[in-house]
DNA sequence: CATGATCGTCGATGCGTATCGACGACGAAC
DNA sequence: GTTCGTCGTCGATACGCATCGACGATCATG
């Protein structure tokens, strides 16, 4: 009685509790379920039932209070809940920030899973990966968050071990290389170097030459490097046909000096090429060549489907399905969130999408 | 004691409480500061002032508690902090996930953000544009950080609005049209667009061509483009030289399109060129022409440093700064955090470094 | 009409920390 | 040797929500 008719003096604005914030600057602190139990006409208790649906509340009651929580726009305060509740409705992502190069599909990335865990009512922490295993220790005993997305694993990963200590769900998007015990989910790197190479095999290519990461990046130990580069090697002995891998960046200079080691001589064949990123600079310079992909040499690439598509010849291409292997790694994780499920491995398929930059028969 | 014996009794691993978890899989709960003021034999308050100094503590307890902490790796619950101290040591960051062009300049943003943020304790939650204002509502009702950063803010945006009502701090990158009331820090695009102009006039380019924006970016109304463009043309038109204005993707369909517009016949003389992204097709495209930047014509364009150096003739440019610009943001919101600031736009210094695209005398 | 059983709601308690008031100890001033 | 002030510490409380046990009401069953 008395707090409504305090709450009738407040005149402008929406309404809300009278008592001074805190520390807020002009206005009144956020209504609590208190407040709306208040103006529903229930306890507090009944207001987190409405809320949780973890008890039976008739219709009524039920409306009276989203009617109320409507009325006061309340929302659950984050701490609050999570102290009582144990838990955050908070992921972690752990962002490898290193390499500009990658920018644009850690974006895609981190789009994904932000606007899947926003579905759910779930926020995302962001994490740098310069914090290490010790960031995951520490959103863990500072009860930050109920699960972490880790990007950007290396073959020895010192996070893995840390992984398995850890008592909240831990998903890694890439995996080390010992995977016990760890819940890893990624592209399926092994089948698509097998697309690639059997794509140029396949049109008659005698040889192969594959421009590959650049040395930092190798440097670092990306666990997908090895083995997209071991199956490729594989698959083209398995076809009978030499295999050239060079290292080198995707700049300007990198790519002529690929290619100045890897094309034959004017008029002779040209071994088919395959890109492990989007052949952006590759392709301008076998423009200025007058070399035309699909015309005059075969050409494939790993890259996703927009940066293909952005090319001036569409690259035939395998994409490592960033959004795909995203939202697959949110699915798990929420699965994971609601009960225990085996550790194991998940692969994204792969799939090759022809563009025309391979000359293929008929 | 009958405390300390059950913790005597966890043969294994660090010292902790031994009750068990209540959702832990296979561990015990992290401990609290009331298991801490046990281990150093004090009072929970105690604590919890050695770790604020907001009293005096003696120095002999200050290291048994220390050393307690440390002993049990003890951090504090995040939950239980913010509800207590109406603090939580978090900072949103509203990400424009839209876009792929600019992503590795967002990450620039994002990284520096995220690193200065945890140099003073604090982490960044990650929000996507999409929510829009509410999204900004919503973080603070449900009080779940302390301040908020809000990029690629558009001249009509309907975040300006909703960041005036909120009571917790919101920096701006960028600005809006109307920014009474609000604290926005941006480059200085107009000084950076008369530096531009100024180098290609100096060296007496009768007229210039600039490559703007892509027509989707214009038509999201981001405050930097017309700022960008009327500064430039302004001062152009100060100098006595024409200025021909067009915008297109800086895709290689997009720059060949720009250069059949507007260079001039075969040995004629060429407009001094400018760019609003970094030169990556426009080089190459010059390139396949036999034109050299530099040598046949002079070309400006406004980027980062990293970009431009990555290019294979380096343009002179003028850098937006993305992490001057997060880092003083960030070291403007910690000022906001502690006590009021008026609110007011500041401007990060334009500055041209020269690299030799540009024919000069001598 | 007595007896359970189920449904819907309430009051009380705990989560882990920050903070306020109180209080003992100790030194300085008289 | 009192008295006052400061320093260092403690106990108690509040923060806002989730959850548990209890309890009155309603309804079907015997």
């Amino acid at each position: 009685m008395r707090i409504d008719d305090e709450r009738a003096g407040v005149a402008t604005g929406p309404v809300g509790p009278s008592v001074a914030a805190p520390r807020g600057r002009r206005g009144r602190p956020a209504p609590t379920s208190k407040d709306v139990a208040r103006v529903a006409g229930v306890s507090q208790s009944t207001v987190s039932y409405v809320m949780s649906g973890k008890r039976p509340i008739s219709e009524r009651t039920r409306r009276t209070v989203l009617e109320a929580i409507d009325q006061l726009t309340y929302e659950p305060n984050a701490g609050a809940r999570a102290l009582a509740g144990h838990r955050t409705n908070v992921v972690g992502l752990v962002v490898p920030f290193h390499n500009p190069e990658t920018a644009s599909g850690l974006m895609a990335f981190a789009e994904e899973i932000a606007v899947t865990a926003r579905g759910r009512d779930y926020d995302v922490l962001m994490l740098t990966a310069a914090e290490g295993p010790a960031g995951l220790a520490r959103v863990q005993r500072r009860a930050m968050c109920d699960a972490v997305i880790v990007m950007e694993i290396t073959t020895d990963d010192p996070r893995a071990a840390m992984a398995r200590e850890l008592e909240m769900p831990v998903i890694f998007i890439g995996m080390p290389g010992d995977r016990a015990g760890l819940h890893c989910i990624d592209f399926d790197f092994e089948t698509g170097a097998e697309l690639l190479v059997d794509e140029l095999a396949d049109v008659g290519c005698p040889e192969i030459a594959v421009l590959g990461w650049s040395q930092d990046r190798v440097g670092l130990g990306i666990n997908y490097v090895p083995r997209f580069r071991t199956h490729a090697q594989a698959r083209a002995a398995d076809r009978g046909i030499a295999l050239r891998w060079i290292d080198a960046p995707h700049t300007r200079a990198g790519v002529e000096g690929f290619l100045d080691a890897v094309l034959g001589p004017d008029g002779g064949p040209h071994p088919g090429l395959l890109t492990v990123h989007s052949p952006h600079d590759l392709g301008a310079a076998l423009q200025q060549r007058g070399l035309v992909p699909g015309r005059d040499l075969d050409l494939v690439s790993l890259c996703t489907d927009v940066e293909a598509e952005g090319q001036p010849v569409p690259p035939t291409a395998v994409s490592p399905q960033p959004r795909d292997v995203s939202r697959l790694a949110m699915s798990w994780l929420f699965d994971l969130l609601e009960g225990d499920v085996p550790a194991e491995l998940r692969l994204v398929d792969a799939r090759l999408t022809r563009r025309g930059s391979v000359r293929r028969a008929g």
